[in-house]
DNA sequence: AAAAGGAGCAACCGCAATCAC
DNA sequence: AGTGATTGCGGTTGCTCCTTT
């Protein structure tokens, strides 16, 4: 048996909203609330699909949403979370407020690409691009994020780990990059205080702190590993036995 | 001035996660 | 615990406007 079809698509409207059915949804949620969206288009008087409602007032009705161009600091604040977080646009957008996940994704696609191209860096990985190793400056890449297969093997005291950049060094002397599928992410040390990216590092929203990979933590004091929690400890994911040298480190799996 | 191409953005689609029974 | 319904997310499409030729 086949999923059913959210909606009756033989009597909807698609493509652009008008203004008139813009208030109408407007008026309705003002009334209402956001509530079942699928049975909204219904009371509202609305020949849309309920995702369709959704999607308009997320992305465009909402009062709260902030228009226009994104600042040089939302755009380092994306870059980073970004390279922590991939494309999961709506974990990117919880840290902007009033800026939606489709915003962002736009945004990203259209403008903050290129910029990181420019840089000489990947958009999906936030490496140097092939043909060559490039040194990324300290200053400029996620202060927080370990991206080196080295790093998690290695104790966090390790000096290299934070001026090589992911690039590793075998035993023929040969630099390359490596893949790592290990993201390890300290909390901000309480003497270093940079407003935005801070925030960003903030525990997240008790909506976020429902998903996987998101956990709330006394600041500064803990070390909290999902494996851990997850009952998967001393499994193979898990290394914390050994690196239990690792103070102020979150371990997500 | 007109056509072509590119950029930006709103909206749609399909899938996965979550909820409710 | 199982199943269908609903919601949310990320990828993609297509329209509109702007720039270039």
């Amino acid at each position: 048996m086949g999923r059913s079809p959210c909606c009756e698509k033989a009597h909807t409207n698609k493509g652009a909203w008008t203004k008139e059915e813009d208030q109408r949804l407007i008026a309705y949620i003002k009334a209402h609330g956001e509530g079942c969206w699928r049975t909204l288009p219904k009371a509202a008087g609305l020949l849309r699909c309920g995702k369709s409602c959704r999607l308009r007032w997320i992305n465009y009705l909402r009062p709260d949403l902030k228009r226009g161009n994104f600042t040089e600091e939302e755009d380092e604040l994306i870059i980073k979370l970004h390279g922590m977080l991939g494309n999961k646009w709506s974990l990117i957008a919880g840290r902007l407020p009033g800026r939606t996940d489709n915003e962002i994704k736009n945004y990203w696609n259209t403008h903050i690409k290129r910029k990181l191209i420019s840089r000489g860096l990947d958009p999906q990985t936030h490496r140097p691009l092939s043909g060559g190793i490039q040194l990324i400056n300290t200053s400029s890449r996620p202060q927080l994020l370990s991206m080196t297969t080295e790093a998690a093997s290695k104790p966090a005291d390790s000096t290299e780990e934070g001026q090589s950049g992911g690039i590793s060094i075998n035993e023929d002397g040969d630099r390359r990059l490596d893949l790592n599928l290990d993201l390890s992410i300290s909390l901000p040390h309480p003497s270093s205080k940079s407003s935005t990216s801070s925030e960003a590092l903030m525990p997240p929203t008790a909506a976020e702190a429902r998903t996987p990979t998101s956990v709330v933590v006394p600041p500064y004091t803990q070390t909290i590993c999902l494996c851990y929690h997850l009952g998967f400890r001393r499994s193979e994911s898990c290394s914390c036995q050994t690196n239990s040298n690792y103070q102020h480190v979150l371990r997500y799996y």
